[in-house]
DNA sequence: CCTTGACTTGGAGTCGACTCCAGGTGTTAC
DNA sequence: GTAACACCTGGAGTCGACTCCAAGTCAAGG
């Protein structure tokens, strides 16, 4: 699969697989004689791996560190364990401050509606 | 209260205060006479707000927005509470999308930690 | 053969959001 | 009255993560 498509299909443009790969988030990509990239199932797999935990914003930092530990094969896999269960924790917390402002959205956009139903009379907003 | 006060407290860098106030993310802060940052409580309760949405990933431009309607007075409500709806939503699916790789992480983390009680023998990991 | 179009590279540019800095002013402590 | 310190400003620098670009290569179609 050309890199057209592998960006088409998932999302994700060209100059960033190329970028993903240049930065080692993504180990090498066979080529053709010529030199195109020819994406096999596993290099796109790990495309929608890195493209899931960017999304919720584990920095490309740390998935270059994991990347290249699942390189290096079966004794790192404590290694690798530690790092996905650190930025599990980060990202259960991003997730709970979320939830928060969430929270305290709902609560906002409820006091608007109040007030417009009421015409805005008699309103002192105490939301901002 | 002075900058530093508010800075400690809150967990913002002076830096970031005044870039904030620069911006128009919080409106003019009163000062003494020589011309130093006096908060007071809706000072501090805007810092917050601030805060809080950002740390949600609300972007700085869309707050700039919402808080130039708020100093605008009530005739912007239905379009606070607009702003407030859309953001609402984008939340929603960040958190979706957290969760689902949250979800993966936690796959992951238990594959391996079944690699690791069997002393990686006979794995064939297929998480990465 | 030559154009078209998709691919290649390395490097530079952009964007959002701060963060730092130099140079200046005002207040307090000795 | 002067040193130390917290504050001020405008502007420049940084950082993470892309995104764009120029210049070049190759395969296929007319």
């Amino acid at each position: 699969m050309k890199i057209a498509e592998v960006s088409e299909q998932h999302g994700i443009s060209t100059d960033t697989l190329r970028y993903y790969e240049r930065i080692g988030l993504i180990p090498p990509v066979n080529r053709s004689e010529s030199g195109i990239r020819d994406y096999n199932e596993l290099d796109i797999r790990r495309v929608e791996f890195v493209k899931c935990m960017r999304s919720a914003g584990l920095p490309v930092e740390v998935l270059i560190d994991y990347i290249a530990l699942v390189q290096q094969g079966d004794q790192t896999i404590a290694a690798r364990k530690d790092i996905l269960v650190e930025q599990r924790e980060l990202l259960i917390s991003r997730m709970e401050q979320m939830q928060k402002t969430l929270d305290i959205l709902n609560h906002k956009i409820e006091v608007y509606e109040k007030a417009v139903l009421k015409n805005e009379k008699d309103m002192i907003l105490v939301v901002e």
